[in-house]
DNA sequence: GATCGATACGACAATATGTCGTACTATTAC
DNA sequence: GTAATAGTACGACATATTGTCGTATCGATC
């Protein structure tokens, strides 16, 4: 996997992105520069297009107007930002990163039933996140 | 806890004083630049420099030659770091990111044995790693 | 005080990121 | 066809971070 890194402003992007399908970049300006009184339209441009060259994101040019969607999960990105902080850290393995949290009691009793049951096979893993 | 992020050399620089209790600048350089034609003095001064005022490192000055030796374990640090992803992308719950992992099946048979015995209580969390 | 090793830190190059401005394109209105 | 409008492409800059180096300074020893 290996994906890169994203910034904040890039990963506001992508939170839009994941919540709704496609969208155009003029509804990604309205939804992260509401309030903003210049006109932030090369920015968001930008921003987009950087996603797509890092594979983040896919345009679709039919129409003059570009909708742009995802390409990487929320959970695709996630898992790949912890396999990467396991290898870098912790040779890879998860049981000490979640060990020490357990120690920390930074992880509480209902997110352990959930983990234990993700382990268990029961991947019914709902919840709110 | 929240942790500030560390760039390859400072980690590098931690890598060695999470192994040996306490090293000189000496020390770190003879390992870190071994085949380096230039002496690296200044390099590894700054990033020592750099991690102290992160907090990451102590310095103890009894000696004109300073000892240095870590303030924050590689499971603190590596916690804080799993913690802070886990707030950016999946409002703070690791469910989302192992359902993940176990989907792609990133994680080995013997890592998920041992994960349910760290949720067990279990926390002999020996392995490797 | 000259010398040697160590420390302190300013400065620079490289990189990443957020922002803006300008040029270009396409559609619509006239 | 041309003007006006909205959108896209992208060069350029400001800022921050990081790795590096060079120079100044300090302390101990001779």
């Amino acid at each position: 996997m290996e994906l890169p890194h994203l910034a904040n402003a890039e990963l506001a992007v992508m939170e839009l992105l994941w919540q709704q399908d496609c969208l155009t970049a003029r509804h990604i300006r309205e939804e992260l520069y509401a309030g903003a009184t210049k006109a932030q339209h090369g920015t968001v441009q930008r921003l987009l297009q950087r996603l797509e060259e890092k594979g983040f994101v896919e345009r679709d040019c039919e129409l003059p107007v570009h909708l742009f969607s995802s390409l990487v999960s929320r959970q695709a990105y996630a898992g790949s930002q912890l396999e990467s902080l396991a290898d870098k850290l912790t040779s890879g393995s998860l049981a000490p990163l979640i060990t020490h949290l357990m120690e920390q009691k930074k992880i509480s009793r209902a997110e352990i039933k959930r983990l234990r049951e993700i382990l268990d096979g029961r991947t019914d893993a709902g919840g709110k996140a």
